[in-house]
RNA sequence: GGAGACGUGGCCGAGAGGCUGAAGGCGCUCCCCUGCUAAGGGAGUAUAGGGUUUGUAGCUCUAUCGAGGGUUCGAAUCCCUCCGUCUCCGCCA
């Protein structure tokens, strides 16, 4: 959520970011709206204040034991007045408030304009594709030869888009996990966190899924007969949403900064919009593995942070020996909530291409302003935190991009050194 | 799943329709006093939003006692719904 007063006094830069972005924005609107705001909110609270007058010199005046009638009848009407002032605004603050809520964040300067992923930069490159002296199969192929991948029995027993995974590769996918959240929070100094897999809508609301993007959910039918809580339940799409909501609400202390932390989670999304790409294959799933880096800093650090997440999740391929590229997103193709956003591609012999395996983003202040996640510098008045976070990694597509680029003429997969420990000291699978 | 108790500021804890944004204590900040330390004295110490304003200063108004709704001229206080915590029983990994 954007900062009401920066959309009130800037609107030249809110324009020309939200232009950036190729977002069109109704700004006469919201003028209508807010000087409509403004008017019924002084209103209602010189009523209110009214109100609160009377109601004290009525309790005096019957303290004092005098009668209390004609007082009683000056207030008549004002109860009425004000119930009516009241409906009045919160009708206008609910459509202010939607359409704040439907605005993305603004840009930071350092991305480029540009309309969707043909806007994008490349900013690097590491390792090379590796060239073979046989044609490589695409991870379908060869998870399938090797009886490692079922998905007729996903589908039999779910639904199109889940997988069964068996023996070694089930195997590997969960020495992927291990690997990356030992690196992380023993060498990146990230705290792991074991979070909630379901979560309610404050929660989603808070790192901008809800209300916007509700058909990408899961949401969880819940028993009315049973069930007389007012609550729904998600299942999460990504970690980020439970631990960047470990601190909704919350007044952290400065010296305490930066928070970083570290969670492996099974992502759900319903990706209700996404009929047709990636079919095949285990590249776009309903449900799949992910770990999650997150950070909470002050705003002074965060593009700091940004650049040092980023790598962090780099590391996990480069300790994976697999080539990547990282990409700087253009303004027309970020999410919602980013600010600036690096993608994080690694390279599928099988498809000969580049794909995403990480999105890595600052989201500045867009998710803390919505969950008032707070930091305080010695008796300062309460300041937003900035909020990151980063995939590090996807382990679904880590384990595609490592059957694809350690793939074998035998039909064997060579397991990285760095893995090995983690799949009892097999070299190969 | 059953029975009961309870949710008040950074923390503990009063308050049971009006004089309570909230006593008292602890903690914290500043000042005074005191060879040092300890003790003592004084002042201050929530958050959000609005108006005014060049202003995140000042002044002022509003809201907030788990959340939401209701009763009332007036609600921390009474009523309803929900959420949560604790204790006991049952069940369970």
């Amino acid at each position: 959520m954007l900062d009401t007063k920066q959309l009130r006094n800037d609107m030249d830069e809110v324009l020309a970011g939200l232009a950036k972005r190729n977002f069109s924005f109704d700004y006469a609107q919201f003028q209508t709206l807010e000087a409509q705001r403004k008017q019924l909110q002084t209103q209602t609270e010189t009523l209110q204040a009214q109100r609160n007058q009377s109601a004290k010199s009525i309790g005096q005046a019957k303290a004092r034991g005098e009668d209390i009638a004609p007082l009683l009848a000056s207030v008549d009407d004002l109860g009425a007045q004000l119930e009516r002032n009241k409906q009045a605004l919160d009708s206008v603050q609910q459509q202010l408030e939607q359409l704040l809520l439907s605005i993305p964040n603004l840009p930071h300067d350092s991305v480029p304009a540009g309309l969707d992923e043909s806007g994008n930069i490349e900013v690097s490159r590491w390792g090379t594709p590796r060239e073979f002296d046989f044609s490589p199969l695409d991870h379908v192929a060869i998870a399938e030869q090797r009886g490692w991948y079922d998905n007729d029995a996903a589908t039999k027993i779910s639904a199109g888009r889940f997988a069964v995974l068996k023996g070694p590769m089930a195997r590997l996918q969960r020495a992927l996990t291990q690997f990356m959240l030992d690196t992380h929070s023993h060498i990146h100094g990230y705290e792991e966190v074991y979070v909630p897999y379901l979560v309610n809508q404050d929660s989603l609301f808070g790192t901008g899924q809800l209300p916007k993007f509700a058909k990408d959910l899961y949401k969880i039918e819940k028993d009315a007969e049973h069930d007389t809580s007012d609550r729904d339940l998600y299942l999460i799409p990504t970690a980020e949403v439970p631990i960047t909501n470990l601190v909704r609400g919350e007044i952290v202390d400065a010296a305490n900064l930066p928070l970083k932390f570290v969670g492996h989670t099974p992502c759900f999304r319903s990706e209700a919009g996404s009929y047709g790409r990636d079919v095949k294959g285990l590249i776009r799933q309903h449900q799949f593995e992910k770990v999650e880096l997150v950070q909470l800093v002050h705003p002074n650090d965060s593009y700091m942070a940004l650049e040092a997440l980023t790598e962090h999740a780099a590391s996990i391929l480069e300790a994976l020996e697999l080539p990547y590229r990282k990409v700087l997103l253009c303004a027309g193709d970020m999410g919602f909530s980013a600010a600036k956003t690096y993608d994080l591609e690694v390279w599928l012999p099988g498809q000969q291409a580049y794909r995403e395996i990480s999105s890595c983003s600052n989201f500045e202040d867009f998710q803390t302003r919505r969950m008032m996640a707070r930091y305080r510098e010695d008796q300062d008045k309460p300041q937003l935190l900035h909020s990151l976070n980063g995939s590090g990694l996807a382990v679904g597509r880590t384990l595609l991009a490592v059957l694809e680029n350690h793939q074998q003429a035998d039909g064997r997969i060579a397991i990285p050194a760095a893995l090995q420990s983690y799949m009892g000291g097999l070299t190969h699978i």
